[in-house]
DNA sequence: CACGATCGCTTATACGTATAAGCGCTTGAT
DNA sequence: ATCAAGCGCTTATACGTATAAGCGATCGTG
């Protein structure tokens, strides 16, 4: 900061008295107001007025007498964004702010069940997107009651509380272990990371894969290239793949390697994800790529009508945000 | 959501009723306020009756009362959290709801200078972490006028307007290329990507490299494989390249390997961040890695005394966020 | 037993905004 | 000339909270 007299921040009765006007004009002004009648000089004099003091409206206090806060809040820790969703979540910040939105996302963990509910409830968010596993009735209840308009849950599936937008993380595995036979794998694995948060999702993966090979078996792997290296040292390995998603194929490639398989042809493996990195490294990884299936500015549009109560939001309901497609390269 | 009766959030008017005192014994019990007497008979009514009722304090009416949000907004685009960062912004984030503040990350690309800075004011932050050559004096002005009373830069180096938490790029530079020039490289570069928002940095550092080869050459390079390759085939390459970071020195070397070089024999290469990909890649990439140095917790502490003006922030101030160090690896 | 001190609470108020309601003035129709 | 209708503004109020100030009852002290 600059200086050292904390000056009050301008309000809209400063700029009132600096234009010679009412509060109440200058609130109408500033906001087009349209059932307001203000003549152009006026209007002038206002925003002028408005400009020299360097006014910005006090958000909690237009908050506090709309009851609209206008926030959307992603409760999800940084580390939680993936790459697909990191460009998504900018995207749908751009489009809520043109409706009046403000995304804001708010990173925590230790926080559980209705007490985080409650930090989140304290922001009197207008709507709330966030892991449908981490919402309970109770936590649901609690943002209702505290005037939350929206709640939205991310997940695997429906959810009887909320609806939710979807990945169906069984597709996925589905579509790589379909690749994987039709290359004459034999017998095909399945990893599950053992990664809190996402374990969920590979066990999901998994089942997708099992729908297309009843028997296949299941690696349960923490990020580590230790533990990867025990995995390839053990002997007894499947001759297919599907590593959960890009970095777990990356590891497990490098292990294989460094215990002297080679991929493809000893163990074919695929990732998901198809970051750049999959096609940078020999051999170049055969991955499932996500695309983006809503566009930002149709979420937008929902959540605006949603919260304006223009649309219902049904408990149970399910949309898709993203549809998983195969690339085929080298490991697979 | 539920049901489609949006009543009212319960206030501590309501809790009050409830528990048949004043809203004032409230405030006062479930505050803690020190100076406040009441029995514990009836602090146990009240914190009752606003269990009962699921009673949440309203962000925005506190806020406007207090004068202070306790908001601590990072306005940083999702996409531009690297890894590193990603955790210390967890972890921060952790700290400082323990004292009372909300860290919160307000995603915005298109907005510039003086709009975003009218964006930020309007939620009243506490204080403002944000890249330092974001920031004009007209900005600072702004947040400041609007209340905020702290404002930190990111960056490289001191900014005359407010303290900078600052990386020394140019040591990471240096730290590459005293290794390259030690390996017997005789001709070093060093790429600076073109992406907007990071070029900055990317200059930083090949000044810290050509502070050990003065005539070390400079490479602009877009972060696609095409670009990659056109720099592999075309000829008269340097021994040794500081890729600005693991994700371009991964970029280079497959596309060196694809040209038909080897590395490191032909080309050296060093990377930076040390991602755990980095050691997975055939060879395994020597790179830099940042430790933090500044933890969580202490920056946390510096934030709540700059706010509560027990400590004077001084613009042209600099403190070290981490600290980088040269991991050797297989590839330099 | 009188009286100040303390206890345990209540009453009143301000924060900055949006908006309903009202009010004087001009204008056009009659 | 008279009056309703509109215009261009102002006045007044409520949102939910924190906290200063006040007030009756009880207590300790002399």
């Amino acid at each position: 900061m600059t200086e050292d007299t904390p000056r009050r921040p301008p309000t809209s009765v400063d700029v009132a008295r600096a234009a010679g006007v009412s509060q109440a004009t200058v609130s109408y002004v500033l906001n087009d107001n349209p059932n307001a009648r203000v003549s152009e000089l006026t209007r002038q004099r206002v925003r002028d007025a408005a400009a020299r003091l360097g006014y910005v409206p006090d958000a909690s206090a237009r908050t506090l007498r709309t009851g609209r806060s206008g926030i959307v809040l992603i409760p999800l820790s940084a580390a939680r964004v993936g790459g697909l969703a990191r460009d998504l979540l900018d995207d749908l910040g751009d489009e809520l702010r043109l409706r009046g939105y403000t995304l804001v996302q708010y990173g925590e963990r230790r926080l559980k069940g209705v007490a985080a509910a409650k930090a989140w409830a304290g922001l009197r968010p207008s709507a709330v997107i966030v892991e449908a596993d981490r919402l309970t009735a109770a936590s649901v209840e609690l943002l209702r009651t505290s005037g939350t308009q929206v709640v939205i849950g991310l997940g695997g599936g429906p959810s009887p509380l909320v609806p939710v937008a979807v990945m169906d993380h069984a597709i996925i595995g589905a579509l790589a272990a379909r690749h994987l036979v039709e290359r004459g794998c034999t017998r095909v694995a399945a990893v599950v990371p053992r990664e809190q948060g996402i374990d969920a999702m590979g066990v999901s993966r998994l089942r997708g894969v099992r729908q297309i090979v009843p028997g296949a078996e299941r690696i349960d792997l923490a990020f580590n290239p230790e533990e990867a290296g025990r995995l390839a040292a053990g002997g007894d390995l499947p001759d297919g793949i599907f590593a959960y998603n890009d970095e777990y194929a990356l590891l497990v490639m490098s292990a294989l390697q460094d215990a002297g398989l080679r991929v493809p042809e000893d163990v074919a493996i695929v990732g998901a994800d198809d970051l750049l990195l999959a096609s940078l490294v020999r051999p170049r990884l055969t991955t499932v790529r996500f695309d983006t299936l809503s566009l930002p500015s149709d979420l937008a549009v929902m959540i605006d009508e949603l919260v304006r109560g223009e649309r219902q939001p049904k408990p149970g309901a399910v949309f898709e945000l993203f549809r998983p497609r195969l690339i085929v390269r080298s490991s697979a």
